[in-house]
DNA sequence: GATAGTTTCATACAACTGTTTGAATTGCAA
DNA sequence: TTGCAATTCAAACAGTTGTATGAAACTATC
């Protein structure tokens, strides 16, 4: 039908010009000028305004869980029901980083969108993030059967800290390009993986022993000199 | 004068009104109805409402960046010109965590204001964002003196994994309190720190021997030029 | 080919936005 | 007091926004 011509074409341009412009930055009349297509279409079709940035969204991140929960099970599939912790936080944050950074990845329209989401944050995506938790609970899940013996607490701020590292690296891309004056090399999506990964496990398994002992905390030599606030 | 009270109560109505219900949400009108003045002195006083955010904001981060270096300074003092890296991150997180942190922080109009402008990140907000590059490069130099032989490339990536655990973590506080079911304290804010500062120095010190040895490691001649700047 | 349902279109709407204007008011100095 | 500048004020401005409307054009079914 000419009906899925127009919605995708609406869909695609809101897609590109929100990806280079940002959400504050374009109106539906920019959108439907692009797609070429009438004005009343969006509403027709969408309904409003924020049903269509949410839709955009959704598509996306749906698609991005599916890439994690796909290569969750493989990794547990392969460790007989228990994956190797690296492999669990190696499929949290891969697909998002692989998505979004890269050389070739300068041209996607998706990734580039899905980086203009993660830093603008519009109020019809933090209310689809907000229902991300549940996505968020099977890793934790494949974290407790790859950490027996863990406290909750300690798998909760792995997860956390391994997708703060990632998002913000998405973010923040090009100020620590320009901070690092290119010495952090951003298109080498592999090495920055395995970093994160890598800093993730360590956050995850510091101060345990290689055997299964209770959680003691704080593996770091406390050398630092001041301690009381400011 | 007269004119000073206008302005400190339009600067108080925005930053309370900004923090509590985001940039997106409020408008000029709802500022002066807040602070009791009239429309037309936003415009007075400050030339513009992208000028009145950046006044606000600019405040903000300046106390932080002061605390930062002050906390900074004195642990380079004690250390004779060397401070031990845990010192120099705690240095960087700890006055941002603190402040938009912890259980009183929550009537804190100033760390509500800043955790918005963190998730929101209006235009004028991200202008001044882009200039901070300056004041990071001094952490930078402050690690490269604890950590001499360590790749620059290497202190980057840790700093920038610093700080990414803990804006994430400031930005996300609710979602990790919901999502960890309440497992994860956010209010003990010292705890919050630590847990961030140890990883990012694993993160700085993994596969380096514990033994303070020469740089053993770079074949190469160090022939990358050294910063001067600062 | 008439009909019913879907989709497109031009246009209007109603509300809200930041900003400007020019006259009133105030505060202070001479 | 007078004069002058700084400040406040009500009102309007000029533009933009997302959304709604009702007629027109299309499409497929009978």
């Amino acid at each position: 039908m000419s009906s899925d011509r127009t919605r995708s074409a609406i869909l695609a341009a809101a897609e590109r010009l929100y990806a280079d412009r940002g959400f504050g930055d374009v109106t539906l009349r920019d959108i439907v000028a692009e797609a070429n297509v009438n004005l009343a279409a969006v509403n027709y079709h969408f309904g409003s305004k924020d049903e269509l940035i949410a839709e955009l969204f959704v598509t996306r991140s749906l698609a991005t869980n599916r890439e994690r929960l796909n290569e969750l099970k493989l990794a547990e599939e392969q460790g007989g029901g228990r994956a190797p912790i690296d492999a669990i936080l190696h499929a949290l944050v891969s697909p998002t980083l692989r998505g979004c950074l890269g050389p070739d990845r300068e041209g996607s329209t998706a990734a580039r969108f899905m980086i203009r989401a993660s830093i603008e944050s519009v109020p019809p995506i933090r209310r689809i993030k907000n229902r991300e938790v549940d996505h968020l609970r099977k890793f934790i899940a494949a974290m407790r059967r790859s950490l027996p013996g863990r406290d909750d607490a300690e798998l909760y701020w792995g997860l956390h800290f391994a997708l703060a590292m990632s998002h913000h690296t998405i973010r923040e891309k090009e100020r620590l390009t320009k901070l690092s004056e290119g010495q952090c090399d951003l298109n080498d999506v592999d090495a920055i993986v395995d970093r994160v990964v890598s800093v993730s496990v360590m956050a995850l398994t510091a101060g345990e022993a290689p055997a299964k002992k209770a959680p003691a905390r704080s593996a770091i030599p406390q050398g630092r000199l001041t301690r009381q606030d400011l």
